[in-house]
DNA sequence: AATGAATGAGAGTTCATTCAT
DNA sequence: TATGAATGAACTCTCATTCAT
């Protein structure tokens, strides 16, 4: 799973108060703490203010000083979910000595990501009704960087053409279906055989006839 | 997309209350159809059943009586969503000349039945914190039948062989992933060129070295 | 508990629609012990509708050929649970030789008339909020059977004279409370202790320092 | 109407949230009130909590930050009731001088207390069908205290012995049915007659022969 | 910066009753 | 006489958000 990641998000980190002490600092990681799990317990529309000013111990009233609504801090999770995923994969794809381990590496550190954010992952398919422009930047920017690790490769001759964006979603279907079949439902890591036989499958399709 | 498809659902079809009269018929379709339409604009929380029976032209009461809550109707539209969904590839894929044949119709209609069925099928995603266990058995039905027709192939040398499971999962993720970015998000049918280049990953993949 | 039992209901019988046919009798009798039995198990405000014609195997509409609500049927049940309360106790107490005896014949009477009818006596609690005149009117009618036996029973010397009303409520109440212990709530008879302490309170209290 | 009461509560206060702020513990006692009004003209099932929030005059979203369920209040009030009640007749009967006087004054407290309280003592019999271990409870409880003083005046010689569950019983029912006749019917207080009648019948009981 | 009481619209569901057949 | 589909007002309860302190 190669991609090149770009640095800056240019979406509004859409903090609504500055927090001007370090005391307020603290509140608001408190929050955003306690709605990463709440929402991920619980699925966005089932996780109630209640729950997530309960767990991070503060008012109710405490929580729109920081945030404007329900909906403002999931996308704030959203987007930093969707910005860490998309580094630790850049970062270990950088290292890789060779293509194939490129991609083995790059859905590996998927997997074991999902795994650590195992919840919080799982809500991004609320996103779909909740704010469908932010699902779709979340899986375009996704495979943004997929793309341009792709067409690098392709250039490169270490791949055949085939149109990288196609490319570029089937891989991340695969992995995502992967990650549920295993790591979602069975709370375990995606076991050997599955990992040979995806990775197989990806690199004689990108190969082709061509070798 | 090759699959033999189960005859039977194991699952009750759970109808709560036969109508006994041609217009409770009438109705209980009339509230079915209002459901899918609302369930996939709105998705599962955002619909009220307000919107459900104001659009069926019924009496709030009255949707009670053909169906025990929301999530039961719900849950109805779904089991029917996968009944025709595996019926329509089966009965595509039976007819197939070859296995290539058999996996580009297979593809095929997939994506032309998401195009019919867009609305429903993107509450399926909504389905994880409704009834997580529905949300399973949707995806493990699918990979069953897919399971079947790959182990067959592979078993007569048409493919190499590879985890069954573990390429079930793949190219379902594959579909669903291709199905997204230009059914779901473009309102068009997947294009051309798409097609071909996962037809070609897939194929390659399938056949890897042994060719 | 001696009473002389007035023989016939001054109140409606209030029967709504008189059934002409036989099977429009038989289908009132049903509904009737269906209403009973749900009624006793539910209480009045709880038991549904659905409820009764279900049990009696009928559909809802036809309920409101025999009834014109629920309440009419709850009220029509009252009244024939205290008809045949007050003729139970009228009988036993007719054939008594003594005073004593007829007591102590109301007395068991009633225990095992509660007994038989456990269900739809404990409901009559209901009728304080659901229609307030007929609470009284049944209690009063019961009262008055009291009252003129005690009056007689006085007159001949066999009592000392106590305002026979008061004597009349409270011997409703020691009987009512007595069977509450019992009947109801361990759903089994009087013991024997009790109805030995109960009436010789009550002898000894009617008898007084005449003795 | 002797009776030692017991001075604690063994069931919870059953108190959902403790008002933090003066504001608050107001708010709580308002809504107390407005139930305590609302069912005892209504009656359980029949009160709404429309009803109970526009008398306490608060939106009805704030009866549930004080109270978990209209079930709920309404137990609080039963378990008030009782409290008070109880600890009225203790205090009433502990400065008795004699026997006779205990008796006399626990009789005239009962009276004197439903004649206050006549719309919540009323909801005491929709009890049966709300919670019926509550409804137990309440006359377990009440019963508890005479036992222990009909025992203490029985050992001490003042009563002939008797079954003191059973008199225990005979004496509730007898104060509840002539405080239902005149107190809660005609709402004016148990007439000198009545009172004296009854205070004869259970004084004679309760001495006997022994006399 | 923080509190927590208060809001009120709206949610899903129930149910006695009506009515066309 | 009997049916059962349909009604719609009313029900209890939830919850994101506001605001006085």
């Amino acid at each position: 799973m190669s991609t090149e990641d770009l640095n800056n998000q240019n979406m509004d980190r859409n903090r609504y108060s500055y927090a001007k002490t370090s005391r307020g600092e603290a509140t608001r990681n408190k929050l955003l703490a306690a709605a990463e799990e709440v929402f991920g317990a619980k699925g966005y529309y089932s996780a109630s203010m209640v729950d997530i000013t309960l767990k991070a111990g503060v008012a109710q009233g405490t929580f729109y000083i920081y945030f404007r609504s329900k909906k403002d801090i999931f996308e704030a999770l959203v987007k930093d979910l969707s910005h860490n995923l998309r580094r630790e994969i850049s970062q270990a794809v950088s290292g890789a000595a060779s293509r194939r381990e490129a991609e083995e590496g790059g859905f590996a550190i998927f997997f074991s990501f999902i795994k650590e954010h195992r919840n919080l992952y799982r809500i991004v398919q609320d996103l779909a009704f909740v704010d469908e422009d932010l699902y779709k930047w979340y899986y375009r920017r996704f495979a943004e960087g997929y793309i341009t690790g792709l067409e690098a490769a392709m250039k490169a001759g270490e791949f055949r053409h085939l149109d990288p964006e196609t490319v570029a979603y089937a891989l991340i279907g695969i992995a995502e279906f992967l990650g549920m079949r295993w790591v979602l439902w069975e709370k375990e890591p995606v076991p050997e055989k599955a990992m040979t036989a995806a990775m197989s499958l990806v690199m004689e399709g990108l190969l082709g006839e061509r070798r």
